[in-house]
Parts: C-alpha cells; structure tokens; sequence
DNA sequence: TTGCGTGCAAAGGTTTTGCATGGCA
DNA sequence: TGCCATGCAAAACCTTTGCACGCAA
C-alpha cells in the first residue's frame, strides 16, 4: 500500500514550507512562484503531483473555492492530524477571505450528521458559503 | 437594478426543465444534451449565461464540487425561496453522489454561526464532503 | 428599429498527461 | 543499476469572451 519514495528536495522544501505557513491556504501557482523567487524553482507539474499526493495521505487539505480559480491548499498540522479536531473554512463571497473556524460546537454538525443521516463528514474538505462580520456591516 | 429581459425560446425551455427535475442536480453540460437529444438544441454558451443570471437572481443554485469537474446546477423552488428553508448538500467522496439534507437541526449551525462568528451562511452553496451511508458499509 | 439573445469559434485558466532526462538509493 | 522524480510541452477540461447574426418588443 505504501509506495516507496525518494527524499527529494523539491519535496522536502516543499513540506518545510507548507508546515512553517500552516494556517495559510495557498494555491499551486503561489507555492511555484515562490520557490522561483526564491532561487530553488520547482515545476508546477512536480508542485501538484506532490500536493495531490500529501492530500492522499491526509497531511494536506484541498479547499475546491470557485469554478475557474486555482484550489487552496493548506497543512494539517500533527496535532490536528492525531486529536480528529474538527475545522471548517468559511469563504466569504464578498471579500473573498477564508477563514478558519476552530469550533468545538462545530463538532455537533458532525455528530448529528452522523447518527441522524448516516453521512461522514470529511471535514478537512468542507467550506461553508456566505458573508463574513466584516463584509455584513 | 431589474434589466429587462426577452422571453425566448430557450429561456423558456430551460427554466421549464430545471423546474420539472426539481432536486435533480445537472451540469451546464448535460443540460446542452438534453436539448441536442430533443431536437431542440441550445448552445453551451446560452445554457451557461442563463445559469449564471438565474444563480444572481437566486433561481438557482450552484454547487462546485470538484475541481476540473463543471458544477452542478439546481433548481430552488418557489417554496424554498419564499421559506428561506435551510438545505445543505452532501457529496460522497466514495460514490460521488449529491444528497439533499433538508433537516431543521441544520438550521442550528446556521445561527450558531451567525451569532458565534458573525458569518452568515449562503446555504444554497455550502457542499459537505465525506461518506455516505451506503459506502460506509 | 433598437438592443438584448444566441451560438460559433477562440481564448483563458486550472489541472493532468506524455515523455525524455535527472537523481536518489 | 533500477526506478522514481522532475519539468517542459502539450493535452484535456470547464468556463468565459468576442463577434456577427437573429429575433423579441
């Protein structure tokens, strides 16, 4: 099941990067310009393939925002990772933030939709729609 | 604000079908090959610039559901609209399905986020992700 | 007659695939 | 040496735009 891969260091900068700005949600195109600015440029093709490859795994979550625009992509850090914790992402359609929603109520979605619609709900992949406090005034 | 509109044939047509197929959730795509299997073909173009009115004008909904894959349209009946009914959408990751959620407990996230986090929620957008009844098994 | 609607072709943008080359173990 | 990783170019897709023509009012 578990194929065996190299340590490169396209991937180890990668990760690196992605852990140190965890909490971020960044896209692939940004991820592949900064590595140009930087001096260590990386293919866009090999920025993709690892960021499919580490969604697979669970260590990264894609955020699928709009048609047409580029997905996000952000680190699950361990501690997440390991305590379930759930978190949903809100996109605010008028400034276009996402911001990120670390609630234990949140938690009761998860649990109802589980024990009343027998639905499981991947938590990581879920982004709520609407206005942020911000944009409604 | 109000553009004034001409009826035509395809708009009629469209708005006809996506009514009669209430719930059903259909892509700009196989709506154009309906249309070419009746022997009343419209262009991609029109069926995509009418749903995107009818999505402003909040006739319709919009679901992204993954990236590269076209969004699925529905349409929001009149009961709905008028009620502002709470209904959430569900993707299986597993078998790809979209299952409707109508379910008042929902609406318990909606104000909970409303007046926890000050986000208000465009339900008629917000997709959850994860795995279904069946495909737990 | 006016100006929106239509639809073809082409463009735009994101993501994936093919393939030759490079580099880890 | 074997085989995965890399990255360029090109393909594959969905969606939007440009533009000439059609049609409702």
């Amino acid at each position: 099941m578990n194929k065996t891969t190299y340590k490169t260091r396209q991937k180890q900068e990668l990760l690196d990067y992605l852990k140190k700005y965890n909490g971020e949600h960044i896209t692939a195109g940004d991820l592949c310009e900064h590595f140009k600015k930087c001096g260590k440029p990386m293919g866009l093709t090999t920025v993709y393939r690892h960021l499919e490859r580490m969604v697979d795994e669970g260590t990264v979550s894609k955020y699928i925002i709009d048609a047409g625009t580029p997905a996000c992509f952000e680190y699950v850090s361990e501690e997440e990772h390991l305590n379930h914790d759930v978190c949903f992402h809100c996109k605010c359609e008028k400034c276009g933030r996402l911001i990120h929603m670390h609630c234990d109520e949140l938690k009761e979605i998860k649990d109802h939709l589980l024990s009343h619609h027998g639905f499981s709900i991947n938590d990581m992949r879920t982004v709520f729609y609407g206005t942020c406090e911000d944009c409604a005034k």
